[in-house]
DNA sequence: CTGTGTGCAAACTCTTTGCATAAGT
DNA sequence: ACTTATGCAAAGAGTTTGCACACAG
């Protein structure tokens, strides 16, 4: 992705294209799916020799996604997962090696929804399917 | 629920019948579907006069835990919660009230999981539905 | 008696916050 | 200039752990 598509997506988030916003939108948004956590983005930046702090990655993660361009989720309670992609869709997490992969339910999953009780409404979503490498019997 | 059918329940579990795990059984399994948070239990206990600390509450919910006497999940990665119902069911979670409801889907809707990438089994998983109350508009 | 369980406080992980400094407009 | 962001370190929530004492079998 172009560095000033980078910087249109920052600034259409509201946001100040930063050195550190745009440095993380780009690690963040070359990929369709990408799913990370803070302290992930935090390495991947160091690695890339983008200087930022962990409060920064922290802070910059809930902007983006406050303005849509990521969705949050968790997992197991510790961690939570940042995804590039914000459609409706669920996750596969595989235990013990902290990996995520999108399921795609295909179809109009997401209007099988319960309903909900009287008076309230549904906000959001979060379903996690949790695999294990099968034994080899 | 009787107190020898609680020291049964823990005995089952292959844990000593202590006090403090008989009482926190009691507090627990004399409803169906209740959902608590460990801080929640401790309170619960205190209140009904029994002292316990918050560590062997944690550590009595992780064992219970394991030996299959409740379920545990957890909500905006912020407190895990259990729940006496360990059947396959799913969650409404009302936020701003910290408030969790037993979703029943009914059918074999478990069966319907999503088919696991070769080689993987599923494990379990976690399905929370959000709710807020409908605004008045 | 012997081995588990408990309580306490300290440690730990992940995340947020306060405040002085730096950078965008 | 004026305002918003950043970095750091400290605080915070939730949970786990180490170790001495207590209790069940």
């Amino acid at each position: 992705m172009p560095v000033n598509e980078i910087e249109k997506r920052v600034r259409g988030a509201g946001l100040r294209p930063t050195r550190q916003r745009i440095a993380l939108a780009g690690l963040l948004f070359c990929k369709e799916n990408l799913h990370v956590c803070a302290e992930a983005l935090h390495e991947k930046a160091l690695d890339a020799g983008v200087r930022v702090s962990l409060a920064t990655v922290y802070n910059t993660l809930d902007q983006f996604t406050r303005a849509g361009l990521l969705r949050a989720f968790t997992v197991e309670g510790s961690k939570t997962w940042f995804d590039t992609n914000v459609s409706n869709h669920c996750h596969f997490f595989i235990e013990d090696e902290d990996r995520i992969l999108d399921i795609d339910l295909g179809g109009d999953w997401e209007n099988q929804l319960p309903e909900p009780p009287e008076g309230m409404e549904i906000v959001g979503f979060d379903f996690v399917v949790r695999l294990r490498p099968k034994p080899l019997s």
